[in-house]
DNA sequence: TATTCGCTGTCACCTGCGTGACAGCCACCG
DNA sequence: CGGTGGCTGTCACGCAGGTGACAGCGAATA
């Protein structure tokens, strides 16, 4: 960490721009960056819970699958996609109670770490950063309710529509060929997929297939697409719309 | 609130006793309560989202269910049960956005309220509130990641047994005649349980029924209570557990 | 005492979706 | 180059569980 400089700015860049650290003072993130190392995980890696009792992480680049599984049946499911500048499982900042959880690696990332409790000191030692942490946990709360109600609520189809319009770039709606894009999910293979909407790798591929033959959905090259925000937004709450007989017959 | 001196002791009472303020110096309740009104809700009023952008609420008597609905199915989950000393709808504390979720009074509920602003203001000036606050959030997120890990990888009898472990009295296990007692749940009706475990009366029903008839839970007058704790661990690892053919034959 | 109301206990029906299985495709590697 | 491994695209089958419906019951109301 410190023997790296460039690897240190690059840190500070990508904080900054995070949710849990825009805005303030750079001194802050002085003043923290020094007591964190560098970790890598390789692609794929699927870490064990206790990990998290031991060391708090900060993600800074690529993307991280928060599971849970059940022993028994082997199913799995999503509780949360992190992206870089993303704090990994904040839960256990806040209280002490293990947490059974597996962090997994869609890409290969690169994370900084610090001993769990020196995060907790830290924090006390910095009430401004409640500004920050209070919000972002609400966030992350706001997240997982979503969750939770769309497995209650919604059939799989509903769900993963849901799923991909929480994702929607917000800012540039409109990328190239008046297309949307999908910022974190956009090149997710159908398992990933499932695990997020809490189905299989089956369904979900029906679903894409179904959409893509009406071309609601694009798959040019890699990424995927959404081409009529507004279908999509009419499967999201269970409607079928009404366009839907006629473009099966044609 | 200012006026009844009684019911000024009685909230202390709770709240001294909640998660949220106990071990707190007795001058931050002082300081704080003045700032509430008193509320009361009859049971069985169920209220608009839009009332938690307004105010915050801590519940002093009575049993809350925080819900979500489908407006398309009516259906409805249920994503929190609180009890006295619970903080109502946390979440608007720690942002700005609007939270569709609707308040549900289970019994006749006394509560006291602040403007939203105040409460935000409030937790700003006093940091040492955030040692409890901030492991009350942490409890809060387990509870709706169990939420959703459970709709998402058991099925609907796993899921209500393991409703009915979490809220098993964990201090007096035994309570009278060797039975388990129910905190929050014992009394609930079986549409309230349904709504609990994101399914349907019915089949809640089926399920309760099946494990009354083989003396694994007891419903003696009122309230509900676990016979055989055991066994209702076995339901809710999704292993139907060997006993039941014999029970079934005999 | 009759009437209504809210809740329980059950059933028969139907469907969404999870399961297993297999063929096709592309990329990577020896 | 051929083989292997990871992913997609599809299908047929079976069942958990959601839906609607109705009878019974105890408590409250009139």
């Amino acid at each position: 960490m410190k023997g790296d400089p460039v690897y240190y700015k690059h840190c500070k860049d990508v904080l900054s721009r995070s949710p849990l650290f825009a805005g303030l003072a750079d001194a802050i993130l002085d003043d923290m960056l020094p007591l964190f190392r560098r970790d890598t995980w390789r692609r794929g890696v699927q870490l064990s819970p206790a990990i998290f009792q031991e060391r708090f992480f900060l993600l800074i680049e690529g993307r991280l699958e928060i599971m849970r599984i059940n022993p028994q049946t082997g199913r799995s499911i999503t509780l949360f996609l992190l992206g870089p500048g993303d704090g990994v499982d904040v839960v256990t900042l806040l209280n002490t109670c293990p947490h059974e959880v597996v962090p997994v690696a869609i890409d290969d990332v690169s994370l900084i770490s610090v001993p769990i409790q020196d995060a907790r000191d830290w924090i006390n030692r910095h009430p401004e950063f409640n500004r920050n942490f209070l919000p972002y946990l609400g966030e992350q709360m706001r997240k997982i309710e979503d969750l939770a109600t769309d497995l209650a609520l919604h059939d799989t189809m509903a769900r993963l529509a849901r799923l991909i319009l929480r994702h929607v770039k917000p800012d540039h709606p409109q990328s190239h060929q008046g297309n949307y894009h999908l910022n974190l999910l956009h090149d997710l293979h159908d398992e990933s997929l499932a695990r997020m909407v809490g189905s299989v790798r089956q369904v979900v591929n029906r679903h894409l297939q179904h959409w893509r033959k009406r071309g609601i959905l694009h798959k040019q090259k890699f990424p995927t697409e959404v081409a009529e925000l507004e279908t999509l937004q009419a499967y999201a709450e269970d409607v079928t719309p009404r366009v839907e007989k006629n473009s099966k017959v044609s």
